[in-house]
DNA sequence: TGAATAGTGTCTATGAGACAGTATGTA
DNA sequence: TACATACTGTCTCATAGACACTATTCA
């Protein structure tokens, strides 16, 4: 590259690059996201994911935690796990003109109900379920990013350790179990989680305390172990599989 | 280096949006990819994955079917699979300017030894093993790329129907065996891979068929079944499992 | 016949699920 | 004390892995 004179890609088409991001939390025992009102058009008065278009110099995940700073005002530190969902590139998915988006997905411990910032108007954390539900249409193809989001958010329950981003720094399995139950939307038997999670070497780790003052036992407290990968994983029954029955008389 | 575009009606950056692809097949029970030589600077000579931009009017998958087309000559209907596998941002990652790249990848039945077409160099079917020596230095960041896309095809054999898109139309258990083995690097139980895949409701349907003139017992013959997903998921051995001991006498 | 591969039988170890039982706190 | 929740024990069933065995072809 001596000859500075030529840039071989000029007669590309270039097109903005945008990041939007399905922020995801375990509220009341609900899997939740964060969703914008629009404030501006099109779309004025949707749903609509955060996010906004990547700068220059800035790599792609920098733009998502910049833009969840911007508009929601979640600093990096308060993000249990970020990852790299999927890239939606349809000609016109953005009436405006031409727009790539890397969707995001994050896991947030329960937060507080976030304040809006930025070009954003009102922000506010959504149920999934009642995202999901018909009535609420979502500006651009968000219902399929999110929808996609979520997806992958209760595929990566069952091999790996995320879970615990959900979870604050410290917790306690029933906790957990209850990321689980909210993700999947089914409920998980006490036990026989509290087994599993114990037996996964460096899933959880104990700290020196438990709870107190709640009502029953007192509660181990953990903290996220180094395992990334669940070995066996913690699977979903599947919804094919014929219900059982006992057979014990 | 001042390659900055503004998108006339949003004044906001762009840039170029490319594919990049990472083709692999069984070829000689080895995981193999498509590469091509370089022909033009920067990088050139050296090994780099199929790709090129994304065009007008034309949505990602679009362009990584094209892209295949012009440079190695498949033709949509030869590939078994494609699907996105990540977007590569990272400002740098072009010396010639900012470039983001939508990876894919695409499992291909084993492929005749493709020539290369547009302007590409050589193409070549190329052992993933030899690719990951540290001797051999791809262009860009296609060696991360190259491993994302592997460790995500071998995860994808796991709880996925998707080996078959390995193997051509119609094809036997030990062929689909044949591609866990090459994908995976290591050895399956024939017998209880046999069973494994007959167990599992629509991985493969019989054919009324079954091959003849290859030494030992004529193979039923299969062609892929309905299945998407595997329940329960078909695992590798865990890496950090303890080696089993037989206590039988 | 023997070599080779397809496919089945069977034993064992492991893990999931159901659920009873025990431990330890609060009201 | 009653109750609630944490945790453990234990039984049963399903599955994976090891590998012996039978089946069916070709040379």
């Amino acid at each position: 590259m001596t000859n500075k004179k030529i840039h071989p890609l000029l007669n590309i088409l270039a097109m903005p690059v945008a990041v939007d991001l399905v922020v995801l939390t375990v509220r009341d025992n609900a899997l939740s996201a964060l969703m914008i009102r629009r404030g501006i058009a099109p779309y004025l008065g949707q749903w609509a994911l955060p996010g906004g278009f990547v700068r220059e110099g800035e790599c792609l995940e920098d733009a998502a935690h910049r833009e969840l700073a911007e508009e929601t005002g979640i600093k990096r530190g308060r993000v249990g796990h970020i990852e790299q969902l999927a890239t939606f590139g349809a000609p016109k998915r953005d009436p405006r003109g031409r727009v790539v988006s890397v969707a995001y997905i994050a896991f947030v411990p329960d937060l507080p109900e976030p304040k809006a910032g930025g070009d954003a108007g009102e922000a506010r954390i959504v149920p999934v379920a009642s995202l999901f539900a018909s009535s609420a249409k979502l500006a651009f193809d968000h219902a399929e990013i999110l929808q996609a989001g979520v997806e992958r958010t209760r595929a990566k329950l069952e091999y790996t350790s995320l879970a615990a981003a959900f979870c604050g720094k410290r917790f306690t399995i029933q906790a957990l179990r209850q990321i689980y139950e909210a993700v999947w939307g089914a409920p998980l038997d006490p036990a026989n989680f509290h087994r599993k999670v114990m037996k996964t070497p460096g899933f959880v780790v104990a700290a020196n305390e438990k709870t107190q003052g709640d009502s029953g036992r007192p509660a181990q407290i953990y903290t996220q172990g180094d395992a990334q990968i669940l070995y066996p994983p913690l699977l979903r029954a599947s919804a094919a599989k014929a219900p059982k029955k006992s057979m014990k008389p």
